[in-house]
DNA sequence: CTTGACGGCTAATTTTTATTAGCCTAAAAT
DNA sequence: ATTTTAGGCTAATAAAAATTAGCCGTCAAG
């Protein structure tokens, strides 16, 4: 990789780490292997180095958004594949969506270094809600409406489900951002959840809600 | 206020607001109303300054532990309680939890700093995930087991059942902690919230669970 | 009443980091 | 073959903050 590559990268690890303030222009070349003073030529200063990494982390985020777009765009198509879906099915999707965030390399120094840094700048701060918070509500919710109109899950009210499926992965990948040792308990608990998500939620024989229907119709 | 205490103070919102390394020893003398080298007499170092509040920190936790401990203590007197709580009053106690959180200005400012910190130093992260994590997760799983006794909830995990009513509530406060204009969709969403969660875990006549269970017994 | 601790101030000083100057080599371009 | 440029280095310099020195007024204890 080029040296004017690198210099991102191992500033993202470093802010990531310790934050902007606290990582030195001299730590940033260190790890890249060549002295601080060299940095400026590849960068104006600084800030231009942490500038590049908000530009390179917007134009990821939005590919990503581009990519996932396209699930939403012929509706038609994806009802039919979420007709059929299983518990196995959604739980391999809560784990795909948990481990994308978490492993993924790129979006965890994003995610930790906004974390660090979202109460300088109120731009972050808005970046950090967009990509963990509202962008990821509104593409399950999207994805719930679909599996709702298929029939696969019910609920009155599809905003408050989203919420009830993300919110916990959410509050899970808080836990592994932090204590890395956790992910295992972490991922079992992901599992569980969705199993019990999907018992309330859910069309199948164990429904919960598919029960109170027989239910209903039963007393008539 | 004595200007000890006061310096804390001053140096917890200013810490909150744009970390450690962003604020000089000057910010907060000028805010105390004095001049920088006169916060010496008081503290040994800007360092001294920030041990000071992680020390008066986990004072002020400790105190609320023990406040919430009492609870636990006796739980017999407890379960009373908790046997004829209604929709309403787990509302109310969403709200709580959820409006402490929000409002107590220590709590508040603690977050926010401890958010901004936590990857410096190893104790921090653990003291967040301590005080917003693990510590509402066991206490709220601790007053859902006495509700699951009392009959007012069901479950067959506790566990995910308390992870499913607290972590919406989590991802709120970090909504609110970063955007506060948008309290008031939360706290709209959190009512919603706790109305589902109550449908889905409650016994009353609504209960989702309620109804399975009739329509078990009924088929047979 | 006078003394000494307390807590404030201004004016240095130190420390820490970022940044610039200016030089050098290798290799790409002319 | 020379010249230009990219990208590295060391040694200075600048800039930003923290910290120290040393002075002064007040007020409570003796």
């Amino acid at each position: 990789m080029d040296t004017k590559q690198r210099i991102l990268d191992e500033a993202l690890t470093l802010f990531s780490e310790k934050g902007y303030a606290n990582v030195f222009v001299a730590d940033i070349a260190e790890r890249v292997g060549i002295k601080a003073p060299s940095l400026y030529k590849h960068y104006k200063n600084k800030q231009a180095i942490f500038d590049a990494i908000i530009e390179e982390m917007n134009r990821r985020f939005l590919e990503e958004a581009g990519a996932l777009q396209i699930s939403g765009a012929n509706a038609e198509q994806d009802a039919e594949i979420y007709q059929h879906i299983s518990e196995e099915q959604l739980i391999t999707l809560g784990n795909n969506l948990f481990l994308y965030f978490l492993h993924d390399d790129y979006t965890r120094r994003f995610r930790k270094m906004l974390t660090i840094e979202q109460f300088h700048d109120k731009k972050l701060a808005a970046a950090y809600m967009k990509q963990y918070v509202d962008d990821p509500l509104s593409y399950q919710g999207m994805l719930f409406d679909l599996m709702v109109s298929a029939g696969v899950l019910q609920a009155e009210n599809v905003e408050i489900m989203t919420l009830h499926f993300y919110a916990p992965i959410y509050l899970l990948l808080t836990i592994c951002d932090r204590e890395p040792a956790r992910e295992e308990e972490a991922l079992k608990t992901m599992e569980a959840h969705i199993r019990q998500f999907n018992k309330l939620y859910g069309r199948d024989e164990n429904s919960i809600l598919d029960n109170k229907k027989r239910a209903r119709s039963k007393r008539k």
